[in-house]
DNA sequence: CTGTATGCAAACATTTTGCATAAGC
DNA sequence: GCTTATGCAAAATGTTTGCATACAG
């Protein structure tokens, strides 16, 4: 209360603490449904609900990576590290992760030249990857 | 059974030309319910099924791109097309039109760099115009 | 006339939300 | 004990599908 800013910390429960091991140890981007299912098969109880509002909160955090699977699922991954974007395969859905280097530079150029300030990006980039490539 | 491979060209209806001729006049990605929206306020009358259903063999045709919006919608745009991007300020919502010229060619690089071809992208910047930059 | 495209509504799949209960602090 | 997190199920979304009808070829 009183203070619209404060931000308290999310409580330790246990299946907060399961959600964050299992994206610890994954690599690959993984739907909500799927983690769910690995907890669950992990003998870990937990409500798919849960799931959701946890993914979603660790995505908010930057905690993990969010992106959306060309059927239309939310899939998450661990964040390696900073900002980031992603390269994404049209066909199949992998994703590469790419560092902005040069990008920033630019954004901040033409913010710049725009008079904007705080500069914020929302960037994908969509193609089609060696193997898909291949496959047609 | 004849040929698997045959494929007989769509029937022209007053609704697919609907569809084709919003798509052509449209540079940004939109989803198909923006497009059906579109098309009733143009006094167009026509199913959201038909709208779906007509973008998804567009896509599959190749006439159309089709991406996933991060809330999870299908948003279409036609193929090649001189497209822009926005500064959009996230204080009065004013939004400056940029050409990406240096991004394009970086764009293209980092998808040469991890085997990816057919590029397309989907930018936004967001910032703070100098208006409401002084108005804080 | 024959068969495909449409419209409507119901079916679907995924994600979100309301509320009572359990648990953290 | 006061509050937040959870679980369940219902609701909300966005999309697809079944089927009768309209219409292009």
């Amino acid at each position: 209360m009183t203070n619209t800013e404060s931000k308290t910390a999310p409580r330790r429960t246990r299946q907060r603490a399961a959600v964050s091991t299992v994206m610890a140890t994954l690599d690959e981007f993984r739907t909500a449904q799927e983690v769910h299912a690995k907890l669950r098969d992990a003998g870990d109880p937990i409500g798919l609900a849960t799931v959701y509002r946890t993914l979603a909160q660790m995505a908010e955090a930057g905690e993990v990576d969010c992106i959306r699977t060309p059927d239309g699922q939310s899939a998450y991954r661990r964040c390696s590290s900073g900002h980031h974007h992603h390269l994404i395969c049209r066909y199949c859905g992998r994703a590469v992760e790419i560092t902005p280097t040069s990008f920033e530079t630019w954004a901040n150029q033409v913010a710049a030249e725009n008079g904007f300030t705080q500069i914020d990006h929302e960037l994908e980039l969509y193609g089609r990857c060696a193997n898909c490539a291949l496959a047609r």
